[in-house]
DNA sequence: TGCAAATAGTTAGGCAGCTAACTATAATGC
DNA sequence: GCATTATAGTTAGCTGCCTAACTATTTGCA
C-alpha cells in the first residue's frame, strides 16, 4: 500500500475539483487519511516484526499454527486463511523452514497433502514476539477512549459493506 | 499489507489472552479489522486501477504531476511526495515513460536533474481515470454520515499520533 | 582554485506478492 | 476399471517495493 506523504491542500483540492465535479473534498481526504494512516501502522508493525527477523507474511503463518490444537495445518488452508495464493504461502513456508520455525511432512491420508507443523523455535519465536507486541498495541490503541473503539468498529464495518465499490 | 482474511474468535483470542495476559481482546479486533478494512479498500482501489493499466504507484505519480502548475516535477521530488524510495522512482517513471503518459528531459540549470512532464496523453488518462473513481469514492465515503466522517477523522488523527508505537 | 562533500539519478540484487502452467495424487463416473 | 476431472503443492516468470552501491554533477570551503 502507498504512503501518500502529501496530502492534497485546499488549493489542489479545489483545482482538481473544478475539473473533475464528482469530486468531493471531505470524502478524498477522510479516504486517503484513512489510507495513509493505515499505511503507516502496517509499516510500523513490519519494522517492528523486521527487528525479530519476521514480516507480516511470515509471523501470520506462526500466529495461524498457533491457533490450531495441534499446531499444524495445510498450506492451501494457510494461504486461505491468510489471503495469500498457494504459491506465495510455498514461499513463505520455504523461508520459515529454512530458519527451522516450522516443518512440513506428508500426509498419509492423502500424499497430495503437506502439513505444516510450527517447531518449538517457532513458538519460541512467537513467546519472544507477541507480548512485546501486544503491549506497544496497548499503547497504540489507548489513544481510543471505549467509545471511540466502539465508533471505530461501527464505521469500519459500514466502510467494509461497501468493499465492492471498485468491483 | 497482508489481508488477513480470518480474524480470531473469541475462542481462539481466549488462548492466546492466556499465554500472553497483556493481550487485550477489543484492541485487537480493533487494529486488526483497521488493517484489514483498509488492506481490502486498497486492493479494491488497484483492482479497479488495472482495469485502466495503472496501478496505486503509477497512478499517484500522474496526479502529482497534475497537481503542479507547469505538470513537471523532478523524480527525487516525486518520491518524497509518493512515499516510495528514489529508485523506486525510477522504475515507475520509467514504466509510465514507455507508456507516454509521462516524458522526461534533463533540466538546464542543473544537469543532475531531470524534470518529469506529464503528457497529454497522461492527462487524458486521468480524465478518463479520475471522474468514475470519484462516483465511487462518494458511493464508498456516503456510508457514513456527516458525523460518522468528522469522527473517523478525529480517530484516525488520534491513531496517527501513536504511529510511533512500533518503532 | 581545486578538492572534498553533498546531491540527483540509476543500477544491482533481494523480498514478497501475483498468475499461469506444471506434477503428483485422489475422486468420479461411464 | 480406466479415463476424466479435481485437488494439493510447486515452479517459473512478472511486478513493485526496498537498500546499498555506483556515476555524474554541483557546491562549498581552505
Amino acid at each position: 500500500m502507498l504512503e501518500l506523504r502529501e496530502l492534497p491542500d485546499a488549493h489542489i483540492l479545489k483545482k482538481f475539483a473544478d475539473r473533475y465535479p464528482d469530486a468531493d473534498i471531505d470524502q478524498i481526504l477522510q479516504f486517503l487519511t484513512f489510507l495513509h494512516v493505515a499505511t503507516d501502522l502496517s509499516n510500523g508493525l513490519d519494522r517492528y516484526l523486521a527487528s525479530h527477523d519476521l514480516l507480516q507474511g511470515r509471523w501470520w503463518v506462526l500466529i495461524l499454527l498457533m491457533r490450531e490444537d495441534d499446531h499444524c495445518a495445510s498450506p492451501s488452508k494457510l494461504a486461505e486463511k491468510a489471503g495469500v495464493s498457494r504459491a506465495t504461502m510455498t514461499g513463505l513456508i520455504d523461508s520459515l523452514q529454512r530458519d527451522k520455525l516450522v516443518s512440513r511432512s506428508t500426509s498419509n491420508k492423502d500424499r497430495r497433502q503437506t502439513l505444516v507443523r510450527l517447531t518449538r523455535a517457532g513458538q519460541k519465536k512467537l513467546d519472544d514476539v507477541m507480548p512485546d507486541y501486544y503491549r506497544r498495541l496497548n499503547q497504540l490503541m489507548s489513544a481510543l477512549s471505549k467509545q471511540e473503539g466502539d465508533m471505530l468498529m461501527s464505521i469500519l464495518s459500514k466502510l467494509r459493506q461497501q468493499s465492492a465499490v471498485f468491483d
